[in-house]
This record gives structure tokens, C-alpha cells and sequence, in this order.
DNA sequence: GCAGTTACGCTACGGGTCGTAGCGAAAGCC
DNA sequence: GGCTTTCGCTACGACCCGTAGCGTAACTGC
């Protein structure tokens, strides 16, 4: 959502936290049934229950709308404590996996990726709102595996970049263009990749 | 392109393969100029000097002439034989990070695919006129590590599509989400965490 | 040459979506 | 109650879509 001025003023009308929710689940409801390019704010604005007029006040369109609605869905990713650094693995990229397989991510989300390619604010609100999200649980599981001693103490900061990059390039790369389910099995073969490398993955 | 029945029938006026070529080519164009959402089938014909309807008897609509003006990009791929796996690989990394860097491959190419996500024929399209070809790239050079004895034999052909998601998949994120180049330096460190893995890649 | 067939350029059209303007009513603060 | 902001509603011009219809151009086979 974007602030009014400074802080939300204090006097007049407040807007409906209410109307906020519905319009963004309505959006994910429209992703479903219709995809991105069949989706009209007029139909969400129905669904919603509000007027078009109330959408176009809070979202200057469908890019920066879309983000907001497949953001809320990433809320719910928390990296697993299991113990080491291949479950850990394991475990956020299933969830992450997870995610891309509903229909509103899978729809939604490289769409606005696209739309992002030509707009520096639209791809800044998806990097906060969204990737930086992920990217948290990298540090976090590199952390705790230098801490059980899986991974050396790591000074170049592009390596964690590198890495986001490869896991979350490889699942959607799986999920959305190979059209493939990244199930258990090719999750394990992924880690297995991830930590010896094509010689170790091989054998 | 689509061919009509079987084979072009022998009758009535052929179609103009320079049509082809000048629609083509103003798909990339526009690409360039609008990106993929303010790109119009009109805007298109006029830059080809064709008629509106001349292209819709030949594509289906914006998703199909797309893929195909995109797919021309990727034409001039082709895996160097530089004498070892690493280099190999980072020579073809570059060259397709080099495609993903060209703005019309940027804004086209994941539209097409976030399309493709509620279109199975599209998601066809994509694959045979795109997808395989890259893949090709990565047989080709597996072959050849075995060949040289970098690599063991390999049973399992599922480790080619997993190699395969991971080398698109890190190059596609790196240039389109983290909007950063794929360049030089990072496509050496990725390819030294794809032989050796993340306890080498850490050193 | 001439008939047959297909592609082409052009114009025109109904249908849909966009994004905005204008209005009166509602909901909160002082 | 007065002030301010939001809300729902209607209406609007602008744009793009995808198709139909027509006359013309290009090529083949007789």
C-alpha cells in the first residue's frame, strides 16, 4: 500500500483497511480464474465489492495492484531449523516451491516481473516487497550453518547474491518454464547440486 | 511460423517471406521502444509496412508473434568448444546472458512465459522454438566433458534437465529480477559453484 | 493468354477496457 | 455542527482488439 504524505493524517475519512484486504484477495481470485492479461480492474473492483473509482485511488494500476496481492502470499515463508544445512535447504525450497505452484504466484508473478524490466519503480516495489523477503532466508541459513560449522566463514557479501540467484532462478526456471512440479525428489537432487557441485550431483 | 496444411499448397499467390522478415523484425522493434504491454498489433503492421490484417492471418495474436521475434534472438547460439567444462560453460552462459541483456529479449521474453503459465500451446510454442534449443546446448556439452573425461557417464537423464533449470534459471534471475549483468565475474563464480559446489564456491 | 486460387492492402465496425471527472453521501476528527 | 477525506455511482473520450468485406496483386495450371 503507499502512505499518504508523512504518516496518515488525522482528520477526515480514514480508508478501509477492510476494502484493502478485499480488493487484494479478489485480485488473487481474478489471477486464478482469469490470468494476468484476461484480468481487468473493473472485475476486481466487482469481486471486491467496491467501486472502480475506490481501486484507482490506492493502486496506480494493475502492476503495482498485482505486486501487492502475490506479495501477501510470501508472508507465510520461514526457513525450517532442521538440523543442517541440506534439510534447511531442502525445506525452504519446497515452501518456496510451494508458493510458485499456485495459480495467482504462477500468473501473476513473472508478469509483473516482465512489467518490471521497463519500470525502475515497479521493479524497486517487487525487490522490497518481495525478494528481499527470500533473500533473508539465505542469510539467515548460510548464518546458522557457519554456526554448526557446514560452511566457512564467508567475507565476499556477492556470494550470498549468487546463491539467491541460483536457487530462486532454478525453481522458477523449473516451475514456470520447464512446467514441471519441484517435488521432493528434484529438490534433493537440486541440494545435492547446490553443495558438491556437478561432480558429486553425477555419481 | 505456421504452415498451412501439410506443406505449402502449389496454388494462388505465396506469402511474402519478406513480410515475415519486416513483421519480425518491428515486433523487436517496438519491443525495444514500448516493451511488451504498450506493444500493439497496429503499431506493429504500420513499422512493417504491412496491413493489420496480413499479420493476424499469419499469428494468432500478440503471444505468438512475440515468441517467434524473440525466438530469432536465440539463433545465434552455440556451445564453444574452449577445451575444458568450466570454460565451456561460462562461454555459453555469457553468450546467453549477452541474449537476455538485448532490451526486446528483456521485456518479451518472460512475458511470454508468465502468458504461457494459462496456455498450453504457448507454453508448446515457447519450448520448441526456445527451450530445446538451449538444452540442446547443455547435451552437447555434457557429451563433450565426458568425452574428456571431466565428467562420469551418466545414467540418469533427468540430471540434464536439473543442470539445465539451474544454468537458465540463475542467469534468467540474475539479469530480470536482480537486474544486475551476468557479467564476467559473476558467471565465474557461478560456474565454479555448479563444479565444485557451495563448500568450494565459500573458499 | 485465361481461369482459378490464394495473399494483400484498405476501410470500417462493434465491443471491450482504460483512466478520469464530477457529484452527493458517508465517516471520521475538532 | 463544521471541516476534511473517502466512498459509490455515473458518464465520458480515447484507445485497442479482432473481424468482415471488398477490390487488387501474384502465382499456377490449362
Amino acid at each position: 500500500m503507499q502512505s499518504r504524505t508523512p504518516a496518515s493524517r488525522a482528520t477526515g475519512r480514514p480508508r478501509s483497511a477492510a476494502a484493502d484486504a478485499a480488493i487484494l484477495a479478489a485480485t488473487r481470485e481474478a489471477l486464478v480464474e482469469l490470468g494476468w492479461s484476461k484480468l481487468t480492474l473493473g472485475d476486481v473492483a466487482t469481486r471486491a465489492g467496491v467501486a472502480k473509482t475506490t481501486l484507482y485511488r490506492r493502486w496506480a494500476g494493475k502492476n503495482e495492484l498485482v505486486v501487492d496481492a502475490v506479495a501477501e502470499l510470501f508472508d507465510e515463508l520461514e526457513i525450517p531449523n532442521r538440523g543442517s544445512l541440506a534439510a534447511d535447504i531442502e525445506g525452504v525450497v519446497l515452501q518456496f516451491a510451494a508458493i510458485l505452484a499456485r495459480p495467482e504466484a504462477r500468473s501473476g508473478l513473472m508478469a509483473v516481473i516482465a512489467e518490471s524490466t521497463r519500470d525502475d519503480a515497479l521493479r524497486e516495489r517487487i525487490r522490497t516487497s518481495i525478494v528481499e523477503r527470500q533473500k533473508r532466508l539465505v542469510l539467515e541459513g548460510r548464518t546458522r550453518a557457519q554456526a554448526r560449522g557446514e560452511l566457512p566463514p564467508e567475507s565476499d557479501p556477492t556470494t550470498v547474491d549468487l546463491i539467491f540467484d541460483v536457487v530462486a532462478g532454478a525453481v522458477v526456471h523449473r516451475t514456470l518454464v520447464s512446467a514441471e512440479p519441484a517435488d521432493e525428489r528434484w529438490v534433493r537432487a537440486f541440494t545435492r547440486l547446490l553443495l558438491v557441485g556437478l561432480g558429486g550431483a553425477a555419481g
